[in-house]
DNA sequence: GCCTTTTGTGTTATTATATAACATGTCGAT
DNA sequence: ATCGACATGTTATATAATAACACAAAAGGC
């Protein structure tokens, strides 16, 4: 993906801060670790290839990945490792993409809306306390005890209204 | 599918007024012809199983009956049709359920948020302009401009609660 | 330490969801 | 009546996800 998108810090961990990436890593194994869960070398790969994507990646792409590295090559192992980040809050699936990004803030529970870029592909975590508090208003009204939610934008980001069309 | 949640109004277009599913194809007819669009036997069909679903259908069990009534086997047949309800505001696509459901005001241009119960797999429109205003705000905060979105809960509806588990 | 249980990794096979590409038919305007 | 645009149907294929099983490695009791 040769996109335009990489000349601010909105595109995607690797390219968001110096050291956040190793930062981001740290935080997932103690995390992991704190819900008693372990954080194996697949995972912890698998959790390395989505820091390092532009954007959202598909089960088959990372897959294609962890198969290069000698990990296993069928369609299980990928989903198991993204299923268990995404189940200890380390990575997010983008249902509109059939894709999972990396956690931004893996280091703290939080709400997060995303924020899908049409021409550049690019996945943004947005910060969703505020309006799931009010997605659960609304639910109340209706009668509907919230558990949870997925809320995914679909426009264009920063880079992409600036580049010419 | 025998489901708890046909004892109120909350459950499906089909139960929840007198005349009301005649009325949405009254006013889907309309709003079709208004855009340009033909809301063509198998179209209008296709609305009406959805009106008549309790829950969301996916496009294989909405198939299955289009089939069954002499219209098309195979898969782009139903996907024709619910692409075309969905582009002319006359249904919803549920991703998180791979599943398209009749929209409940189809006499409107309107934001929908969708409640979807974990028990009876019920689906539930609720109004969401209020929520997609405040997304759009944390989406410029992000630099981002929003186009449309996405906007899903999980958890359990009314009857589901006062049902004993 | 050793055994047992649990968890994790890998496989094969299958199911589920969705679209591409093309042939034929129908509507509606001229 | 004919032309162009839109609709419907097909076959074939792409893409996404899970089930079921065999084996391996780690964790915990004793």
């Amino acid at each position: 993906m040769t996109s335009p998108t990489h000349q601010d810090g909105f595109c995607c961990a690797a390219h968001s801060g110096s050291d956040s990436m190793a930062a981001i890593l740290e935080t997932a194994e103690t995390r992991a670790r704190v819900q008693g869960a372990r954080l194996t070398p697949v995972r912890r790969r698998t959790l390395e290839i989505l820091l390092q994507a532009h954007g959202a990646l598909g089960a088959y792409e990372v897959l294609e990945k962890l198969a290069a590295e000698g990990y296993g090559t069928q369609p299980p192992v990928a989903y198991r490792a993204l299923n268990f980040l995404v189940e200890h809050g380390l990575a997010h699936r983008i249902r509109r993409l059939n894709a999972f990004t990396a956690c931004a803030q893996p280091d703290h529970d939080h709400r997060a809306a995303f924020l899908i870029c049409e021409t550049c592909n690019s996945v943004t975590e947005a910060d969703a306390d505020l309006l799931c508090r009010a997605l659960d208003q609304a639910a109340q009204a209706a009668g509907f005890q919230l558990d949870r939610a997925t809320i995914e934008a679909v426009g264009q980001c920063r880079a992409c209204q600036d580049a010419p069309e």
